[in-house]
RNA sequence: GGCGACGUACCCAAGUGGUUAAGGGGGAGGUCUGCAAAACCUCUAUUCGGCGGUUCGAUCCCGCCCGUCGCCUCCA
């Protein structure tokens, strides 16, 4: 089986056929770091960190690069507001994202560019673009794509440029456009704002052609896939390929990955509309970081999916469930042959599991193809037909599985010896059956954190959270 | 107005032109158990927004209608 992907301009699902045999490299819009980043972006995020590790998982190397947006309009708002300096402000934010990330689960992109630090690669390509005709300097400095110049424009979205509806505000820095329609490369300076001067002359660079300046110089162009929200599509995205494209006369980007939308009270989560949660407060409801990463990506990373309440408590049991399977797999102990038939089952899981990601990373039917075998491995604990070493054998395998999924609690978890003691001080109460004293230190630990269950291998903890 | 997505049980959410319509959560009953917890078993959609059409047969294909959401403007 071969990994097919849904690309955006392609508008089906496609093969994934990598430029370079073995290597995959894909570029993510990352944050604009000018406030706390909300779930809803870290969906996105989530989707791209499964695509990466899945592809990951089969084989495939690959550079995973995402931009840090640490100069724009927001930014400079924001600082000025709390009387801080732009770098302050965006690298305070830029530490947060990233201890965010680690929460969710999501691996460290190989690269992670700032804007601020590429701005010779995007002056580079801004000329390029002035010296195709596809460019042009106004009054105040500022440089504009000109979209009459590249008849492509509009390909990704699906949008004629001729129907488009043209927005009502017109900002300061529009002023002086051939066409309103036309977007900004580079901002001519302002006097209290950030500005760099360069061979293009004095200013701050667009929003888009950063992304398109420093997807290129990581991955090259064309690179394999680009991603990042659907409401990106346009006219972000549509921007990036018209001004690499333009400036290059080759192919940008070789398919197009964009993640639906978490909603929040059946709509969109959004800034704008406030309904909004940030990864520390989720966290702050009492929700582990597992099961927010669970409930992230329990769904088609192509479909609107319901964030709240619910949905979190619904991942926080489905967690529970598969930490408990692990806890009775570490602690199953019995005397019998292998289970003959557990390498069929574990085999069927995993093809079940990759050809439902392998077509367009479809979660939820891998996710039902764990659990299945959650059920089914929970049955044979009962029955007692594994033996010790088919227990351990599940448990690298579903650790396996988890190098995509990410759900799992570490590995090593060791109990602090002052709780241990306590532990060892109860199952000898009950050795002797002194039932008082076992449910009084049931109590104690569960007060440190630490509930106990008694089962036929023994006592069982794990850490409630 | 233009373009697009979606509407499956109490909630979330897969899926297929005809076999038992996944899985998770929740609920009810039961088994096991010193208790608790976990686990397991049974039940919880004769039905897939509505109406037509194509077909031997449609939840899945087509048309219309209703409803929801999104993009067209900063936006994951």
């Amino acid at each position: 089986m071969t990994i097919h992907l849904f690309d955006t301009m392609a508008g089906a699902t496609r093969e994934l056929v990598p430029l370079e045999p073995g290597h995959i490299r894909i570029y993510t819009c990352g944050p604009t770091v000018y406030g706390p980043a909300h779930v809803g972006n870290f969906r996105t995020l989530a989707a791209s960190d499964l695509l990466v590790r899945y592809l990951r998982y089969r084989g495939y190397h690959v550079t995973w690069v995402m931009n840090v947006t640490d100069i724009d309009d927001k930014i400079i708002k924001r600082a000025r507001e709390e009387g801080i300096s732009v770098g302050e402000l965006a690298s305070h934010y830029e530490l947060q994202f990233l201890s965010d990330l680690d929460t969710i689960g999501i691996a460290r992109p190989d690269v992670m560019p700032r804007a601020t630090e590429h701005i010779p690669q995007m002056v580079e390509l801004i000329q390029k673009l002035l010296a195709g005709g596809h460019a042009y300097v106004t009054d105040d400095g500022s440089i504009f794509f000109r979209i009459s110049s590249w008849p492509e424009y509009g390909r990704l979205a699906r949008i004629d440029p001729e129907g488009m509806r043209v927005g009502e505000r017109v900002q300061a820095d529009e002023y002086g456009k051939d066409d309103v329609r036309d977007f900004a490369l580079w901002k001519g300076p302002s006097a209290d704002e950030p500005s760099w001067d360069t061979a293009i002359g004095r200013g701050r660079p667009g929003w888009h052609i950063e992304c398109s300046a420093m997807s290129t110089t990581y991955l090259g162009q064309p690179f394999d896939i680009h991603t990042g929200g659907i409401d990106l599509v346009f006219p972000h995205h549509e921007d990036e390929i018209a001004q690499s494209e333009a400036a290059t006369g080759k192919t940008f980007v070789a398919c197009w990955f964009h993640c639906g939308f978490l909603q929040m009270g059946g709509q969109k989560m959004a800034k704008s509309l406030g309904n909004i949660a940030s990864v520390g407060e989720v966290l702050a409801r009492g929700v582990s970081s597992r099961a927010l990463r669970l409930a992230l990506i329990s769904a088609h990373y192509r479909t609107p999916l319901a964030f709240g309440d619910e949905s979190l408590q619904a991942a926080s049991s489905a967690v529970d469930r598969l930490d408990a399977l692990l806890g009775a797999l570490a602690a199953y102990r019995t005397d019998r042959p292998d289970d003959a038939s557990l390498p069929l089952l574990l085999g069927a899981t995993r093809a079940a599991f990759e050809a439902a990601l392998d077509d367009d990373l479809n979660m939820s039917p891998a996710l039902a193809a764990v659990f299945d075998l959650v059920r089914e491995l929970n049955r044979r604990i009962d029955a007692r037909t594994l033996s010790a070493a088919d227990a351990g054998r599940a448990i690298a395998f579903i650790r396996d599985l988890d190098r995509v999924l990410a759900i799992a609690p570490a590995a090593e978890d060791r109990l602090e010896p002052e709780l241990q003691l306590l532990l060892d001080e109860r199952a000898a109460a009950r050795t002797g059956s002194d039932w008082a004293a076992s449910d009084r230190l049931r109590i104690v630990l569960a007060e440190r954190g630490i509930l106990v269950e008694d089962t036929r291998d023994g006592q069982r903890w794990r850490r409630a959270e």
